[in-house]
RNA sequence: CGGGGUGUAGCGCAGCCCGGUAGCGCGCUUGCUUUGGGAGCAAGAUGUCGGGAGUUCGAAUCUCUCCACCCCGACCA
């Protein structure tokens, strides 16, 4: 390929629109061509490396036993409104109506779908299990889209769903789309991980995600280096602290402290540390119409994990109160809140650490005062209720009891659900089974954003000059620069020979032909991220040398035309 | 949706406070020179100043009103 006919088109400067650094590349490079909010035309430059992310997927789908097939992107409601997601769904979903005013929505995701299709033509355990896939372009009216390609609204992915006699042929299928996920990601030459997470919307029990590790990444997940537990801290459990609640040692305390609304304020003030601490958290919870002010505890340096806690049955549909609904529920002032001395009596909830602690500091329940000293039985009832709501920081145990947890932010690029009979139970996916008994089929479901991971890719794989694709999604293996093209024939001729000789060893070559100065080609092959480059020059041409250099290298090595080639088949 | 911000040439920006008919850098076109890290000189092209309404002799600039986009939160591949 020479670059003329090509369509490059690179900038110095990104566009002020992005922040994130893949975001900036992207669009320097040339990649991607903002639309809209959330829409991007992939150019054909990012369009390789799409294909290229697409076509290991492909490949490593096909080899877990799942077939392609391609569904419409555009769904009648009925479907939705017989799964009962139609309303359910909500603003994120695009809907849409025909001519003759028919309700229709763009996918989001193809449950309903792949659902209708399986029970019209699957009716006998002979045909399972079967797993289903397809890549394609999903439309989600997320609320914020953000970071370019990282958070769109349309984007590409591959959704693949499995249908199953019994949950033991499930439990197989889920594990060889795990094994086929790490496989794809380390083809792609990506640092990832798997992780326990949280089925959320989707539904369904088991799950897990992938994600790429990134320090921009938009999830934390917990990890412990001595095993392999991994969750989402959404989902990581922080266990019961193995000591026993302390003795009472000191007496209870009333101290002044005047504009210290934050534990952080007062354990300065009081020169406590902030473990000694103990913070209130007013929520609301129940059925609408009917929600109670719940108060939650937790230690000064542990934040609230709302969807740990939501779990619990007292705290269903939980939100944190407003100043005024604390007022109007428990007349207690915000910000020298505590469990003690309450007018009004909540439902209390400590976390598991709160529970073992012992002369701590806590809200007075009076405006500009703090207790010390406070003990629990002694000074106050104990808890209603101790339970694991908040969310884990480093250095607590593992839940495997195998070491500590470690905290790693990264970008959720895959996630595979068990999903039971969820869907086919509403949409009814039956089979007769061996003794001609109808039953239910057991469902799993399994994505990858392929036009995310290009990102998280960039993300992971940067530097101040431009992108450093993995050898498995650059656009191209090898970038030719020759040094005044145009004037030169010799240069002509070489860097086309050079050219077909690269191609001949089944490597993607682009020619530079656009007769640029040296500077102006090195910084675009740098930012686009072609991992090798080899330039062709008059002068070298003379002693028969070329230079071939590869992205990430400072020195560029002086070599002949086969050594080149051989350098080029050992490292690609 | 709540909070903050921005819309001026393909990209990055100035001009707006204090109204007088639009400018800079990069990019683009042409010519000459140059050719090992985003070249130099010369000549050029490109603007519904986000849209609409208003105030005014006159609006990029003041007022009102839509719209789009970005950033921070909840959601997700």
């Amino acid at each position: 390929m020479r670059v003329k006919q090509f369509f490059l088109s690179t900038l110095k400067e990104a566009p002020a629109e992005a922040e994130l650094a893949s975001h900036k590349l992207m669009l320097r490079a040339g990649l991607i061509k903002k639309l809209g909010s959330g829409l991007y035309t992939w150019m054909p430059l990012g369009l390789r490396v799409l294909r290229k992310v697409e076509n290991i997927v492909r490949e490593e789908m096909d080899r877990a036993g799942a077939i392609e097939l391609l569904m419409p992107a555009v769904q009648p409601a009925e479907l939705w409104q017989e799964s009962g997601r139609w309303g359910l769904f909500g603003p994120q979903m695009l809907k849409i109506k025909d001519r003759h005013d028919r309700d229709f929505c763009f996918g989001p995701t193809h449950e309903e779908v792949i659902s209708d299709i399986v029970r019209r033509e699957v009716k006998s355990y002979r045909l399972l299990p079967l797993n289903l896939y397809q890549i394609q372009t999903k439309f989600r009216d997320e609320i914020r889209p953000r970071f370019g390609v990282m958070r769109a609204r349309e984007f590409v992915m591959k959704d693949a769903y499995s249908f199953h006699a019994d949950k033991a042929s499930l439990d197989q299928t889920y594990q060889a789309m795990h094994d086929a996920y790490s496989r794809v990601f380390e083809r792609l030459g990506l640092k990832f991980r798997p992780v326990a997470a949280d089925p959320g919307a989707i539904g369904g029990t088991c799950s897990h995600e992938f994600h790429v590790l990134a320090d921009s990444g938009e999830d934390a997940i917990a990890y412990c280096p001595t095993s392999d537990y991994a969750a989402n801290v959404e989902l990581a459990e922080a266990i019961a602290p193995g000591v026993k609640r302390g003795a009472a040692l000191q007496s209870i305390n009333k101290v002044p402290t005047p504009g210290k609304k934050t534990c952080e304020a007062v354990a300065e003030l009081l020169k406590l540390p902030l473990q000694n601490t103990v913070k209130a958290i007013v929520v609301m919870a129940g059925k609408v119409g009917d929600e109670k002010a719940v108060m939650l505890l937790l230690r000064g340096d542990h934040e609230l994990n709302e969807i740990k806690a939501a779990k619990i049955p007292e705290l269903r549909g939980l939100r944190l109160a407003s100043g005024e609904e604390i007022q109007k529920h428990l007349m207690v002032p915000v910000g020298y809140m505590g469990p003690i001395a309450l007018a009004k009596k909540p439902l209390i909830i400590a976390d598991r650490s709160v529970d073992t602690m012992s002369d701590f500091v806590c809200g007075a329940n009076d405006y500009g005062y703090h207790l010390t000293g406070v003990n629990w039985g002694r000074d106050l009832p104990e808890p209603n209720l101790v339970a694991d709501i908040r969310s884990v920081v480093a250095g607590d145990p593992s839940p495997d009891g195998k070491g500590e947890l470690q905290i790693a932010r990264g970008i959720e690029v895959g996630h595979i659900f068990q999903l039971r009979t969820k869907y086919s139970k509403a949409m009814g996916v039956t089979f007769l089974d061996e003794s001609g008994k109808s039953k239910v089929m057991e469902m799993g479901c399994y994505g990858i954003g392929v036009s995310r991971i290009v990102a998280a890719a960039i993300e992971q794989n940067y530097d101040e000059r431009g992108i450093k694709w993995p050898r498995a999604m650059a656009p191209f293996d090898v970038y030719i620069a020759p040094i005044g093209y145009k004037k030169s024939p010799e240069v002509q001729v070489a860097a086309q020979k050079l050219h077909d000789e690269v191609a001949a060893l089944g490597l993607e070559v682009l020619l530079d032909d656009r007769d640029e100065r040296p500077g102006v080609m090195f910084a675009d092959q740098e930012l686009i991220g072609i991992p090798h480059r080899i330039v062709v020059s008059e002068r070298g041409l003379k002693v028969n040398i070329l230079e071939y250099q590869q992205r990430g290298e400072y020195e560029a090595l002086k070599l002949d035309l086969q050594s080149v080639l051989e350098k080029l088949k050992l490292r690609s």
